[in-house]
DNA sequence: TTGCTTATTGACTGAATGGTCAAAATGGGT
DNA sequence: ACCCATTTTGACCATTCAGTCAATAAGCAA
């Protein structure tokens, strides 16, 4: 069995590739997140995503026009998986089971997709400067959008009245955590186990517990 | 007012400093807290960081012998601060207020220093290289004794059962949340107000709740 | 095989980077 | 004023960086 992959997102009158220009791309693409999401983006450089995916430095330039191409790329494959957990929840379902399978698909994943977790943190860091728009309008229309479903559920008495916004950030910070945080949870607990072991009880109990009416 | 400042920790019988050298110094670890917390150790150049504190590149290396040495300096200096909320943590005192007055703490750390926790998290980003011995020595003895605290806590019932470890994690996700992730925040919400708003009054639902035996 | 496209690389460039050094400027005590 | 230690800087160096380019090698259809 295969994870789930962050999609090509190749739009269908996109460039004609073959075979080995689909291959070497990938290649590329997994070695520069390894790079970008544990250096940063001016941290990170091109021989040793080079080194990395076992390619020359002038071959990665031959598929990707620019370190920063590279980067952008990765970016925008990334972002529409970012947003889809949230997009799933459901305004006509059970509100705690809603909010609850919310959190569990974010979790998911930071446990399956830690390094673009990290390169996501390591991007707003940096002051978000290449996902600004992004966040400005369709991750903030969406969050918008979904703290009016949540302030309605909590009106009506559906779950306990707390704050939208930051229920929707306690969400981002716990899950995130364990991917962007796993080096020191690794630390402390022991390298050998996922540090989301006990994290899904966990964060289960925790938010039955806060949005019990 | 001011606010209180992550301390100098210079040994008593440290190295003699003129007025000078301190103020100088100091202007430079400030500026280059700035560039390292938003671009990391690698992103990080000594020419930003001489431009941000009006000093001249080789008068920075008067002050500081390397760039690893101002990365080093800013650090250590650190890192006690980092400690001493968990310190605080009372095992005789009342396990609710303590825990969520340990939550205060640490989310006035993260409001008062934002870019402190930005330079911590950039850090763990990386894999914590320079600060694995901190982490493994230093930090895992200290969550190791407040889990069984808190362990202990719970098994008398004067708090909910709840994992130990997970609930530490917790505090230290949402609290530096609010610093490490504030562009986003901010870019949500308007960059007009605190990331910080109401996150205090949130936290407090949040632990009061869960923690309830 | 031939011929043409695609893929790969060694050698290079100009700019940026961390760091050095000797000389010059400054500061403070007398 | 003088002196000497501290501070500051311009010029410089070796290395690393992103990116170029012409030449070569590999793939593939006929």
């Amino acid at each position: 069995m295969s994870l789930p992959q962050i999609s090509d997102a190749e739009k269908p009158s996109g460039p004609r590739r073959t075979r080995i220009q689909q291959r070497n791309r990938q290649i590329i693409l997994d070695a520069a997140l390894e790079v970008f999401s544990t250096h940063g983006f001016r941290g990170a450089t091109l021989d040793q995503i080079a080194a990395g995916s076992g390619l020359s430095k002038p071959n990665l330039l031959y598929y990707f026009d620019s370190k920063d191409a590279i980067h952008r790329e990765l970016l925008t494959r990334l972002l529409g998986t970012w947003l889809e957990p949230l997009r799933k929840l459901d305004p006509a379902g059970d509100p705690q089971a809603e909010i609850i399978a919310y959190m569990r698909r974010k979790l998911h994943l930071a446990r399956d997709f830690p390094r673009e977790s990290r390169l996501f943190a390591n991007e707003i860091l940096q002051g978000a400067p290449r996902i600004e728009d992004f966040i400005r309008n369709d991750l903030r229309d969406l969050v918008d959008d979904t703290a009016q479903v949540l302030a309605a559920w909590a009106q009506a008495g559906r779950i306990a009245p707390v704050d939208p916004y930051h229920l929707i950030f306690s969400i981002w910070a716990l899950t995130q955590h364990y991917a962007d945080f796993a080096a020191q949870i690794g630390m402390i607990r022991g390298a050998d186990h996922d540090p989301t072991d006990g994290a899904e009880a966990f964060l289960e109990q925790l938010y039955t517990r806060l949005l019990a009416p």
